[in-house]
DNA sequence: TTTTTATATTAGCCAATCCTTATATAAGCA
DNA sequence: TGCTTATATAAGGATTGGCTAATATAAAAA
């Protein structure tokens, strides 16, 4: 499976550092943290997922709330909840057969409020 | 093909209302700025594509300058601006052979500037 | 112990995304 | 006119994402 020769053609040309103030890429250059936001907002981009941590957002709830809520499979909900979890935007707790689930990262906080705020204006 | 039976089983059971406000359900029941939030985050969710408008958060940039400082192939920096032209997150500009992008949506900005914030701490 | 309730997991299919390579367009230059 | 620079577009194959339907698990209730 070909090697992926990144043999790319930006040759000896010396980037315009005039216009741009050096903080700009520096911040590129934090691929890890660019990379971070990436895979949150990813996760964070589906409209049932957007709506599940709108609820949670909220406080801890159950998954059958969120289903009834949204309006989806119960099925297609956990599988959603499993792709939150597994970026460990939320976690969960057990109540005998009902699980609960909350936000568990400060900066998906943050960021569905934003959203909430921007494109609900709630 | 299957025409979809959302035969779902939410019968008759009354919602708990108590715990949550009803403004979560009204924030759920807008279905179409969800859909929105969501297809924005979904254009920004892509590391190239964070660092494009974190670029043009700073002002307007040209495509070879964001070539450069990216750094993948120039075919590529083209296809990504394509996806987020598309959702007129970025409007561009032409002066000769030069192209000069821009972002365009406010609610981007803010989103950018807020997601640079949290992830970056910049 | 059987049944019901609540949730999770798996498989399979179709659609979307992404990158690469190659080519197209279009303006400026020799 | 032909060459070069800057950008866009298209085709392709590979990977990922998302849905449904079916099944599994596990605790409670009967």
């Amino acid at each position: 499976m070909a090697t992926r020769k990144v043999t790319r053609k930006k040759i000896n040309k010396p980037l315009p550092v005039e216009k741009e103030p050096a903080d700009i890429f520096a911040l590129i250059g934090r691929a890890e943290n660019i990379e971070q936001a990436a895979v949150a907002m990813q996760a964070m981009s589906h409209p049932v997922r957007i709506k599940i941590l709108c609820m949670l957002s909220s406080g801890e709830q159950m998954v059958q709330d969120l289903t009834d809520a949204i309006g989806t499979s119960q099925s297609n909900i956990s599988q959603h909840l499993g792709i939150l979890k597994a970026c460990s935007m939320i976690a969960s707790r057990k109540d005998a057969t009902k699980t609960f689930y909350r936000i568990e990262d400060a900066r998906i906080l943050k960021m569905i409020t934003l959203t909430r705020d921007i494109f609900c204006g709630v």
